[in-house]
DNA sequence: TGTACATCAGTGAACGCGCGTTCACTGATGTAC
DNA sequence: TGTACATCAGTGAACGCGCGTTCACTGATGTAC
């Protein structure tokens, strides 16, 4: 009953690139099912694509860098997804797109804990402060601090400020901390998270930092 | 130059118990460095205190029991530590004792990452109702509640209904999301997290939600 | 058309590692008679 | 006071496991002459 133990027909030639995409789409799929990034190994990743675990060497340096192409993907692909998900909604109610975008945050968190914990959740090495402005992450604070400008809020590079009225910056990392403490909250309790729970705690959370 | 490989020496009838704590304690440490229990392993803990790995077993079950003995020690030392900055602040100014209480949950999460992450940062297995109000983290959200409450919101049960006014206990609920976003996140992410930055959020979170 | 050689895609076997846990034991200290 | 035995605290060696990575290789497909 083992699967297949025959041996894989190799690529032709020039088409090496092929096994590239199986090991990304299986480890993917692990990752998933692994739901922490520690618990993803080479060797299960070469079982579920069916090849020997030196082939992964073909195409990745070391662990590190599949990790690594992974997380990259993740960032990509959900950056891309939030910024939609604003964008979809009528230009004429920026409060609206910005509650849209805290549900769908949420969902996606809990429907894809392991990516979600990919992106956000492994302590990371530190970056030098010029290196910083190509991190993704700096990309989901501009998302949001952009969602709060359209709300009215002032946009201000200064952070660091403490005017009377919050900018849209600090409105947006407040937000984010806020989404982001949510549903990991939800997910380490051990309680059985619903939506609708959490669209309730998302939505305060939204009229409190909309009000404050 | 190897710290000491003599023989140990056993200790005295009856006192078998002092090792118990030995382990306990070494454990702590490792795990602080470790930064996720996952890291900890049994053998360390053994090269730590000088013994020999199945002599741990004299103690606990297993290594699943030796966890869960120093996750009910983090809650409980974390637990009475947060009930005690409360209890420290003048009782004539609530709003003064919440804020205090966010800053220094700030600040432990910070100091002891691993500990931190110990209580609120593994996927746990999921408890029926029955047996939820026994856990650790409710008594978390209680602590939270009743500072509200202090403040003049009232306290109900009901954490499900859509009031108008936000109840304690729900505005209880988003900060302790809100705090635990903003420290996992200052954490998770590739800046070098400062305590002025994460004072800043804070205070604008407290704000929000005692506006909102 | 033939043939030597380069290149490509991928493999099998082995390495050393640290791990949790089990097993049968050792040696000191207490207790019963 | 002596001695057989029970109890306690702890150990050494071994188990099987899965892991990341390296190494020298195989066999098919292309290219040069």
């Amino acid at each position: 009953m083992r699967g297949e133990p025959k041996a894989r027909i190799p690529n032709r030639w020039g088409e090496g690139g092929k096994l590239r995409e199986e090991i990304l789409v299986a480890a993917e799929r692990l990752l998933g099912e692994a739901g922490r990034e520690e618990a993803l190994s080479l060797r299960a990743v070469a079982r579920e694509v069916g090849i020997a675990p030196p082939s992964i060497y073909l195409h990745f340096k070391d662990r590190a860098e599949l990790v690594a192409t992974l997380m990259a993907k993740a960032y990509g692909e959900f950056i891309a997804e939030l910024r939609a998900v604003g964008a979809r909604h009528p230009a004429d109610d920026p409060e609206g797109a910005l509650r849209e975008m805290a549900r769908w945050y949420g969902r996606f968190a809990l429907e894809h804990p392991a990516r979600y914990r990919l992106m956000f959740g492994v302590e990371q090495s530190v970056l030098p402060r010029e290196r910083l402005v190509e991190h993704p992450a700096m990309k989901v604070i501009d998302v949001w601090a952009r969602a709060f400008a359209a709300c009215g809020y002032e946009l201000q590079s200064d952070l660091g400020s403490d005017r009377a009225r919050m900018s849209a910056d600090r409105r947006g990392a407040l937000l984010w901390a806020g989404l982001h403490g949510i549903t990991t909250l939800r997910v380490a309790m051990p309680v059985e998270p619903t939506l609708d729970d959490m669209a309730l705690v998302t939505n305060d959370l939204v009229s409190s930092i909309l009000a404050g």
